[in-house]
DNA sequence: TTCAATGATTACTG
DNA sequence: CAGTAATCATTGAA
């Protein structure tokens, strides 16, 4: 019977907690590939689960009482009623077959409510996937740290992820999320990043200037990806070899490149709207030099070479709702 | 209410 | 299987 199954493979059925609730953890995994991150939506789609589960037994319960107590009910008629005239066991046996095929049709019904009920809840659950939050401040602070000051090559490693993660009080595919739309969207429109990213690049120049570790920041950097010597100072960042071989100087990351970058962001705020990002952009983060550093986003054309009006009012291609 | 920002999901790719 | 690209759905500011 399909709803039979159904119901065991939800762990409504079948054997009480233990087995059932890992059951449903399964079913519920297999489903649609959650990741066991979001316990406490789990733990509720579990108790929840559980909830339905126990009335089912106990509906299932009542409803087996009340047959058992029906038969014997009628049963005690029929034995009445065989001092008045001959019953025959066959007439018995159809009488007990009819109660027991009315409880168990109703007991159908239980199980298909049972189950629309599980069916609600799953879709519920499946849904509550996407609730969403937004990171706080400083989660995403720590995360535009790491991809400012490793835009040349903006894929940390597992590690790095996990230690984010930490650092965030997010998870790790919340992490990879985060980079995986981060990267897309840098992508897509650098110029629109640009402020954003002068405003990181200062944020570390300014630590690293100061001794870098305030504590909280910058964690461990497996590979830099830098493909020459890079500075040995603890925020060796991209952006210093970006201006590296920019002009062909090396600058060293004192106060003076934090002075350039305050004053390229103070000259980016008082520019009008009808401000084109180009040139900053191409000052401080060339693609053509992100690409040589690390080879990601291949395919973006720099505002500068083809078309410099790719500015803020050009088409935003994720509004498709 | 509108709309940009943003986290999550999905389909696809190498 | 990690990334990319497109898209969905919610959030939060205007």
């Amino acid at each position: 019977m399909r709803l039979d199954n159904m119901l065991l493979a939800e762990g409504v059925a079948g054997p009480e907690k233990g087995g059932g609730s890992a059951a449903a953890a399964a079913a519920a995994a297999a489903s649609g590939g959650v990741s066991p991150d979001n316990s406490i939506e789990h733990s509720d789609y579990r108790n929840k689960l559980s909830q339905i589960r126990q009335i089912y037994h106990a509906e299932l319960e009542k409803y087996e009482q009340a047959c058992n107590e029906f038969t014997t009910h009628v049963m005690n008629l029929l034995r009445e009623q065989s001092r008045t005239r001959p019953i025959s066991p066959k007439e018995i046996e159809r009488m007990v077959g009819i109660i027991h095929r009315k409880f168990s049709s109703i007991q159908m019904q239980l199980k298909q409510s049972t189950c629309e009920a599980v069916m609600i809840l799953r879709s519920r659950f499946l849904d509550a996937r996407r609730k969403r939050r937004n990171f706080s401040k400083q989660a995403t602070e720590v995360l535009n740290e790491y991809f400012y000051s490793h835009l040349s090559n903006p894929y940390p490693s597992e590690e790095a992820k996990e230690e984010l993660a930490k650092k965030c009080g997010i998870t790790v595919s919340q992490v990879s999320n985060w980079f995986g739309n981060k990267r897309i969207r840098y992508k897509k429109n650098i110029g629109k990043f640009q402020e954003e990213a002068n405003i990181y690049a200062v944020k570390t120049a300014v630590s690293a200037a100061q001794g870098g570790h305030s504590g909280a920041n910058s964690p461990t950097t497996p590979t830099s990806a830098g493909s020459g010597g890079s500075f040995n100072l603890s925020g060796s960042n991209d952006m210093f070899m970006a201006m590296q071989g920019l002009n062909g100087d090396s600058y060293p990351p004192s106060q003076l490149v934090i002075f350039i970058f305050s004053k390229v962001e103070s000259l980016h705020h008082t520019m009008g709207p009808g401000y084109n990002d180009s040139l900053s952009a191409n000052q401080m983060y060339s693609p053509r030099e992100i690409r040589a550093n690390g080879g990601w986003q291949e395919a973006v054309t720099p505002s500068s070479v083809t078309s410099p009006t790719e500015g803020p009012g050009s088409v935003h291609s994720d509004t498709s709702n």
